[in-house]
DNA sequence: GTCTATAACCGGATAGAC
DNA sequence: GTCTATCCGGTTATAGAC
């Protein structure tokens, strides 16, 4: 029996080089993300980023099946700072307002110096095809816990909210945070203030309307939307191909 | 003074082959066309639609710049098919609702056919860099007729709107048929059923809460909702690079 | 101004030897 | 696991024909 070296794909991010030469895939990707960063994406041949980590272009595909491999090991390696950060700013909160919006100016923050490529990062995960898209059965573990983040946001709140909204509005939230980032990858006024501008109200707005969800005057309209979240939701909508 | 050959941007699109050799140009175009749904956009190669279309390879970039500007003038087909077709379908409804549900509805057949390679379509479209992007300049006048259709929906109704947010309202209306289309892009249901659900669901919400906006209680909401969108808009959100 | 033919460049990706 | 050689396709360049 091998060792099978092939299955540490969820080790793949953070600066611990730990074990053997997958230290070699550690300074490949460090390598391509400062490249990323300092000439862009386009810039940044896949030649450029061996030779500055001083491999042979062979060996960055043998740990990277693509470039855009590379953009997925730095979704991952956001997607662990959000955790790392978001977790403890929630608990210092105790309203519904104040813990997401705790968690929505975190994940902003997290992104900021990320804008400048943001474009050619996103514009890949907005193919349906590709394993980055953020609906794609190879995100799944990463989004099913970005959900549970704001699962948590609800959990920790005396705000009452039906029960049958409740179990949607994780996924409802997470969505929302998804139109956000997709607002700030087009926004180009200085430090994306726009962004900010726009989420600090919406989510004004939503915390008034999950409030109001209970009135027996939005019953109607929260049932009807919430049948057409489940019909939308079977045959789930994350039925993609591979690459 | 020279003919400006140059400058007929607009009428490259459609089926009239009209004036003298730019029947090459729409043969090239045809081709392509022809090959991405057969092949889809990838398999398609620029070598492949030149010899199919029997011309050389260079001459096809005599005519369109890059691959992505074949894409550009599919768009450009597809808008005006909106137009040709909308306009009159519009004009057999007099409330807000059959006016805006017959529109999306037009819409979204005519990019039925489509659907298979929209992902490729639509990512280039995604890239806040790209020409494509239906928030740059290049597309303005695109976008800004498509605004203008929602505005002609909104004219022809009975229904009692706002007048602060009348004038915001073709633009949000805009907003949500890209909003719909992101989503139809994903869709992987059979047919695209999900989204028309979709759309014919939140276009019963959207009249809904259009109906309601006039009713006291909404103003502040209103008020502050139309207050964020006029700060979100000024040095506007269309400022793009060039490609 | 339109078009052909051909060669070359560049960068992502693959094959296969060591 | 690492390297070299090579392929492939978008794109550019050139030179010349109608």
């Amino acid at each position: 029996m091998r060792k099978r070296a092939i299955d540490r794909k969820p080790r793949e991010t953070a600066p611990p080089p730990a074990k053997k030469s997958d230290e070699t895939r550690s300074l490949i990707l460090e390598t391509a993300l400062e490249l990323f960063t300092e000439r862009g994406y386009e810039d940044a041949t896949m030649r450029a980023i061996a030779e500055e980590a001083g491999v042979a272009l062979g060996n960055t595909y043998y740990y990277f099946r693509s470039k855009e491999h590379l953009i997925q090991a730095f979704y991952d390696r956001l997607h662990e700072l959000n955790r790392e950060t978001c977790m403890p700013i929630i608990q210092r909160e105790d309203t519904l307002k104040g813990r997401l919006l705790a968690v929505m100016r975190q994940i902003l923050s997290n992104m900021e110096q990320y804008h400048r490529f943001a474009g050619v990062l996103f514009r890949t995960a907005a193919n349906p095809h590709s394993p980055l898209n953020p609906f794609s059965p190879q995100s799944e573990a990463v989004r099913n816990e970005s959900i549970e983040w704001f699962a948590e946001v609800l959990r920790g709140t005396k705000t009452k909210i039906p029960a049958d909204l409740s179990r949607e509005l994780p996924t409802l939230l997470w969505l929302y945070q998804m139109g956000i980032v997709l607002f700030w990858i087009h926004d180009r006024s200085p430090k994306q203030i726009k962004t900010w501008r726009l989420m600090e109200h919406t989510v004004e707005i939503i915390t008034r309307l999950i409030s109001m969800a209970s009135m027996p005057l939005m019953y109607p309209l929260r049932k009807s939307t919430l049948r057409l979240l489940a019909a939308l939701r079977d045959d789930d909508f994350s039925r993609q191909t591979e690459r």
